[in-house]
DNA sequence: CGTGGCCCCTGTGGGC
DNA sequence: TGCCCACAGGGGCCAC
């Protein structure tokens, strides 16, 4: 579901309300959404296959017994820091969404609009719930140990889309044979980028989405980084894009999917030339762009 | 090694 | 109305 500005979006609303809240208590309604220090597959995701022994996991790798002090975004990864009273000691909760993920931050007394498919449940000083909710179950949860085992799995992602310049990202692109468009859709290479941004920052920016990655000039790769940018950023003010169900953690839809200009448009008159807007699939993506304006 | 293909899961909307 | 297929803001794994 979400790309950057939906996860931006998410952390923003989350952060005055969840920051300074102590956790009191958890409950994992689903223990294969949760990866903890030391699970053998030492990835993100349940496993697919193989019922290897049911997981242990304690309180504490739900927050529960810290206070949280900060919330963290790289990409469309998002960290809840939490922090004990008692000396220095600190949990982090990494939160992804996949496809279909929500977080829903409840006052004290209220109830949430949907009730199937909540996977965890934090309850916090006062009577608040922070729910994890998550009907596909593309996301997950995963719990780290203190602040430098998420820094050295953030170091796995590239830098955040959201400041990307053109040098950096020819540089990470390299001399890629592959699609350009495959190459933003790859988190490694730059993070946060999803199929809807990746789609208006190439059409912003001319480059066809086919284009092998390591053949955009100095010039071409300075406009898509700043197309880039300009776009994310753009959908961060306007409240991330709302098609079928992101809402923030306050229950708020965006609006950015009023800016799309190619997402979501194949078959229709392009906006700059007035030419079919064609569709294709690429890297299992539906890609949807403008054969003139887009070289 | 890099890359393409397939799979994980549930819900929804369009075509027949 | 109902059924079936295609498709959906993502990413891991495994053959080539």
């Amino acid at each position: 579901m979400p790309e950057l500005p939906e996860v931006e979006r998410i952390r923003q609303s989350l952060s005055p309300g969840l920051i300074g809240k102590r956790v009191v208590g958890a409950t994992l309604h689903r223990r294969d959404v949760l990866v903890v220090p030391g699970d053998p597959a030492g990835g993100f995701s349940r496993q697919r296959s193989g019922e290897s022994k049911p997981r242990r996991y304690e309180a504490r790798h739900l927050l529960v017994g810290t206070t949280v002090v900060d919330v963290q975004r790289l990409g469309k990864e998002l960290a809840i820091v939490g922090e004990t009273e008692s000396g220095p000691g600190r949990s982090v909760l990494l939160v992804r969404l996949g496809m279909t993920g929500q977080l829903v931050l409840l006052g004290p007394g209220a109830r949430a609009s949907k009730r199937d498919h909540i996977h965890a449940t934090l309850r916090l000083e006062g009577g608040g719930r922070l729910l994890f909710r998550d009907p596909r179950r593309f996301g997950g949860l995963r719990a780290f140990e203190n602040l430098e085992s998420l820094r050295e799995h953030w170091s796995g992602l590239g830098p955040d889309a959201l400041g990307v310049t053109g040098p950096v990202l020819r540089k990470r692109l390299g001399g890629s044979a592959r699609a350009i468009k495959a190459a933003l859709l790859d988190q490694r290479v730059i993070a946060g980028v999803g199929n809807i941004y990746a789609d208006e920052a190439l059409f912003e920016s001319g480059i066809a989405p086919g284009r092998a990655a390591g053949s955009l000039s100095e010039g071409e790769a300075s406009k898509l980084a700043s197309a880039i940018r300009a776009i994310l950023a753009r959908a961060i003010e306007a409240g991330g894009s709302s098609i079928r169900d992101y809402l923030d953690a306050g229950g708020v839809a965006g609006m950015a999917q009023t800016l799309h200009r190619v997402y979501g448009r194949g078959g229709l008159a392009c906006q700059r030339c007035g030419g079919e807007l064609a569709q294709i699939l690429l890297a299992q993506r539906t890609t949807v762009f403008c054969p003139a304006c887009q070289r």
